[in-house]
RNA sequence: GUGAGUGUAGCUCAGUGGUAGAGCGCUGGACUGUGGCUCCAGAUGUCGAGGGUUCAAAUCCCUUCACUCACCCCA
């Protein structure tokens, strides 16, 4: 049995590779426009990195995290998310020595150690998008039309964003000790998950699929209910702006984050024909982890596109890239030719290609065809004796002859000028 | 970590105890120097792996691995 690739992990093939491709530069292009700086940051940070700022408790650092130790003995991570190594740079580098307000982006792999199925796998890739520095409400709303914009300019529609307010520690302490109080008052319909859950993170009650659990929760206590008047103010700030720009939302006062640093707002891109992962993009503020990390008392916010999920609502469409030029080449000598002609037009960046196997014209012309190439260049004995070459076009069926001189010239016009 | 489904050719799949198949794809030919359409021929399989039952196993039994979907959780 040969050696696979470990489960999770999967190889981007030539045949999809244009949708990654779209996908980035869409990214780069829209969030540049915006006035992001992309910024890199490594695959692998100490473990304690995502212990203090994910939560010791979270099922992410619990369970799905890949650590191991060095050859020192020091514990690392391969990276399951990106916010705390951006806000460990953001820190480590003190980018707010030049100015607090930093809008940075990140496109890259992570790794979490889960059971595969649709839209999750143990590398999967993220847009990641943070801006540090600033705690008015516009800029929750910015970056989410941002969002919203982003996946616009892709095709891809029938999105909804949902938004919360998770409030501050201040008001969310008592609003978990009253929905504690009254999941206990009700365990008994409730699923034996969330009475599990019920004590360690009773909010998540909410997104139960149990149809118990779900008819208990409709008359359980929310957050919004508790918000004190600055986060209540914030979040009232957060809709207005998103108004502004004619943003559609949803308020959906259920949702929940299963990071420990958030605060204030969260919001998640749901989407159809993900499966049971409807999440497409999600985030939220976190107004203490920069300085529980270690750094000034700066808030942040920022958000995740999940880029396999992304990839599964593109809309689909067929999409082959092949060669502009197929030079046909018949007996030794013309091989030599077409073999010097085809590097000369790879060196002017003309996608252009030739068979190495010498085979018939009847097969080359099948492989020029197989490959979609635009033209072919017939090259035989007869040709060189003549010192012309034919020059057919494949769309149009249509051939004429060229002199070798001008051969070059010839096919880079046609191709400029797209036909002919 | 739990549950269910599926593993047969490069791909999609048929084959329920008796000589491993089809379609598509691939290679070549008909057309000795012209692609697509058509027709013809050919190549390609440790039937996921290991063990067991049987005269005989792709098929039945056990074990194991992988994939898929779902739970948990998350992008």
């Amino acid at each position: 049995m040969s050696v696979k690739a470990v489960r999770g992990f999967s190889d981007i093939l030539p045949s999809e590779i244009w949708r990654w491709r779209l996908l980035e530069e869409r990214a780069r292009e829209v969030l540049d426009g915006f006035g992001f700086s992309e910024m890199r940051i490594p695959i692998l940070e100490r473990m304690e990195l995502f212990s203090r700022s994910i939560g010791e408790e979270t099922d992410i650092v619990e369970k799905e995290m890949y650590t191991f130790a060095d050859r020192n003995g020091d514990l690392i991570t391969l990276r399951p998310e990106a916010t705390a190594s951006m806000a460990r740079a953001y820190i480590e580098h003190k980018m707010y020595a030049f100015d607090p307000v930093a809008k940075l982006y990140f496109i890259g792999p992570m790794f979490r150690y889960e059971r595969p199925q649709k839209g999750r796998y143990r590398q999967f890739h993220q847009i990641d998008v943070e801006v540090f520095g600033i705690s008015q409400p516009m800029i929750d709303a910015e970056v989410m039309a941002i969002l919203m914009h982003y996946l616009s300019t892709l095709g891809v529609n029938g999105c909804e964003l949902q938004i919360n307010s998770l409030g501050c520690p201040r008001c969310r302490l008592p609003y978990k000790e009253d929905l504690r109080t009254f999941l206990r008052d009700h365990s008994l319909q409730l699923c034996p998950d969330c009475r599990r859950r019920m004590e360690k993170n009773p909010l998540r009650a909410f997104d139960c699929k149990a149809q118990g659990c779900q008819e208990v929760m409709t008359d359980a206590p929310l957050v919004e209910d508790y918000l004190c008047r600055e986060c209540a103010d914030h979040f009232a700030g957060v809709k207005a702006y998103l108004e502004s720009m004619d943003v559609p939302y949803r308020v959906n006062p259920r949702m929940v984050r299963g990071l420990d640093y958030y605060t204030r707002t969260t919001f998640e891109v749901i989407a159809e024909g993900l499966g049971a992962q409807n999440a497409v993009a999600a985030g939220g503020r976190y107004d203490h982890l920069i300085e529980e990390l270690g750094g000034p008392g700066v808030p942040g916010i920022g958000f995740a596109i999940g880029m396999e999920r992304l990839i599964l609502l593109l809309p689909d469409q067929a999409h082959f890239y092949g060669p502009s030029l197929f030079i046909a080449a018949l007996g030794e000598e013309a091989q030599r030719e077409a073999f010097a002609l085809s590097y000369r037009f790879n060196l002017a960046g003309v996608r252009s290609m030739i068979d190495y196997e010498g085979r018939s014209l009847k097969a080359q012309m099948r492989r020029a065809n197989k490959f979609r190439a635009r033209y072919v260049l017939i090259i035989g004995e007869d040709e060189l004796r003549t010192g012309k070459a034919i020059l057919r076009d494949m769309e149009k069926s249509k051939q004429q002859e060229v002199p070798f001189p001008s051969v070059f010239k010839e096919v880079i016009s046609r191709l400029k000028g797209g036909s002919v």
